[in-house]
DNA sequence: GCCGTTTTCGGCCCGACTGTTTTCAGTCG
């Protein structure tokens, strides 16, 4: 894999094109960034690409041309490239690393460098601890422990923080800010908004005539440790949970415009304002300005879009992977809604790791309007969560079977399991047990490190059986903690859509698996998809929005998510 | 260096804040 060294290299490049003082080489290095971002959000490898279409495969990637193409090639066939090569010679020094340092870009990374000779982060503790950099040009005390601190955030969290924490976080804010009685309005914009698996930090958008005041009233906030940068328009806090949160303040009539720019993401605001420019006009944070330069929106995010001939974007969906064209086709799809889903098929109870017992799950889950819940319990290969055997199966049915007559037309309980796809791709359970199920729902949990294509034949031999229905957390991939499993998705996408297995997308904030990029994939082999919680407690049953947002972000309607069907349909869908 | 229903040449998004200055460069999003 080729791609994350490529997409390194290419920023490092850039890093070094800004140190050239003889010319002005800005676009250059905007198309070497814009060239790492491509490569670096690739789901196919690089290489692979090269080796079947060439150069001319590489050309059709946005951003990669005929320079940027041919160095991609010198580098797959090498193992080198002269050109970053040669301006390492001159700058021996570790960007990569050093630029992800807040506050330290290229040129005054170059003079610590060229003052007191820090090449990586390891000089540049040092440099912090003898008190050198304060004493440079340029710097100052404030910026000497600003970098320590930067340094030790970095090393402490890796970066970005779980949607799962971020969001509710953000919502306190955003909360205790409307409650104050200081503003008129306030949103969270970002990728919190846009609902992103990991977000690298908050933004909340304020209307309010009472500016400093609301400046105040954030920096006091108990969420918050201390205040990075207050100014009139733009207040940044870092909070206690490790992430920073700007507070914009903004004027009534350019909130439509600010809310449309701060949820970004940026390669869709940048294709908005290319759009703009077209139109003659132009877009920016506090409006939509034409050649006079009179504001032509002054009410909501929907007016611009609309000015500028597009129907309005989901947030979900504004990662610039083509909505944008859609939008302005009038031809994009009716996302699946939370409220559009009915049940949940994937739940645990006390009969395996779950911490409530079935009853306790069907109260809350009908409190929640869910028409039907499948209980999930494990099979017996996955011991360490106590799973059942085929024996205690009986036992786990027959207690379902009474807690479904308890709750009369409540709620339905479906009986299935979350049961192991075995090593060699057979199936946990005996058959008899499977038939007495309404469904059945199976993951892979041991073995993970098998190679791709044992992998992707053991998950295969399994979906052959004809018994699996829901094929859960396909990837088992734990967000910042664990890889997702080898194995070949477009074959497993196929063999999904041939046996009518439903893929899962688990709402766990550190699962989120499928995700949004793989859900993208698998819609076009035509799958349908089931949107769970995999609840392990009854608070669980609520994590639902993050997979319906997931879902979103993978473009999913209504109808291509089995869950947000009526229990006959379902039943339906379950027989084949 | 990339790109093209304005263009194979001439554009390419642009404003806010900080620290260290004493009018602004660098960084960030």
């Amino acid at each position: 894999m080729y791609n994350s060294q490529i997409a390194e290299i290419f920023e490092e490049i850039a890093d070094m094109l800004e140190l050239d003082k003889e010319k002005d080489r800005k676009f250059e290095i905007l198309a070497y960034r814009k060239a790492a971002v491509t490569i670096g959000t690739l789901q196919e490898d690089v290489g692979d690409i090269y080796r079947k279409r060439g150069l001319a495969g590489l050309q059709e990637l946005p951003g990669i041309g005929k320079s940027t193409s041919e160095h991609i090639k010198e580098y797959i066939e090498t193992g080198r490239l002269k050109k970053y090569d040669e301006l390492k010679k001159k700058y021996p020094i570790d960007f990569a690393r050093l630029t992800n340092i807040q506050g330290l870009g290229a040129k005054r990374i170059l003079k610590l460098y060229k003052m007191l000779g820090v090449k990586n982060i390891d000089d540049l503790k040092r440099a912090i601890k003898a008190h050198e950099i304060r004493d440079l040009e340029g710097f100052g005390e404030k910026s000497e422990s600003e970098i320590g601190k930067s340094i030790a955030m970095l090393e402490s969290s890796g970066g970005r923080m779980l949607l799962g924490i971020a969001l509710p976080e953000a919502e306190r804010i955003r909360d205790a800010i409307r409650n104050s009685g200081l503003v008129e309005r306030v949103e969270i914009g970002g990728s919190t908004r846009r609902m992103k698996e990991t977000v690298g930090d908050l933004d909340i958008l304020v209307i309010s005539s009472k500016s400093d005041a609301v400046m105040d009233f954030v920096s006091r906030l108990s969420e918050v440790e201390r205040t990075l940068a207050k100014g009139p328009t733009k207040t940044t806090v870092r909070l206690k949970i490790g992430l920073n949160c700007d507070i914009r303040v903004l004027e009534k009539s350019s909130f439509g415009a600010a809310i449309q720019y701060f949820t970004g993401n940026k390669d869709h605001n940048v294709k908005l304002r290319q759009i703009a420019i077209g139109k003659g006009l132009k877009l920016n944070e506090y409006g939509l300005f034409d050649k006079k330069g009179t504001n032509t929106v002054t009410g909501s995010e929907e007016e611009i879009y609309r000015k500028l001939g597009l129907d309005w974007i989901e947030p979900e969906m504004r990662e610039d992977r083509g909505e944008i064209e859609l939008a302005q086709q009038h031809k994009l799809p009716r996302l699946v809604q939370l409220g559009d889903v009915r049940g949940d098929l994937h739940v645990h109870s006390r009969y395996t790791d779950g911490a409530n017992s079935i009853e306790e799950i069907a109260d809350e889950a009908a409190k929640l309007g869910r028409e039907y819940i499948g209980m999930t319990d494990h099979s017996k290969s996955e011991y360490v969560t106590g799973g059942m055997t085929d024996k205690e199966f009986e036992k786990y049915f027959a207690a379902v079977d009474k807690i479904n007559d308890k709750f009369d037309n409540r709620i339905t309980l479906l009986k299935s399991s979350e049961m192991d796809i075995l090593k060699d791709g057979s199936l946990d359970l005996q058959n008899k047990t499977l038939d007495s199920m309404d469904y059945r729902l199976a993951a892979v949990h041991t073995s993970l490190k098998m190679d791709e294509d044992e992998m992707t034949k053991r998950i295969i031999k399994a979906f052959d059986t004809g018994y699996i229905n829901i094929f859960a957390h396909p990837t088992e991939r734990i967000i910042n903690q664990r890889p997702p499993i080898k194995m070949n998705l477009d074959k497993i996408f196929e063999a999904a859509k041939d046996n009518g297995v439903a893929l899962e997308i688990d709402s766990f904030p550190n699962r989120l698996d499928l995700s949004d990029e793989n859900i993208l994939l698998a819609r076009k082999y035509g799958v349908k998809f089931a949107i769970d919680t995999d609840a392990h407690r009854t608070e669980h049953l609520k994590l639902m929005r993050y997979g319906v947002s997931t879902a979103k972000r993978g473009w999913l309607t209504k109808d291509q998510v089995i869950n947000t069907r009526s229990l006959k349909e379902l039943r339906t869908f379950f027989k084949r």
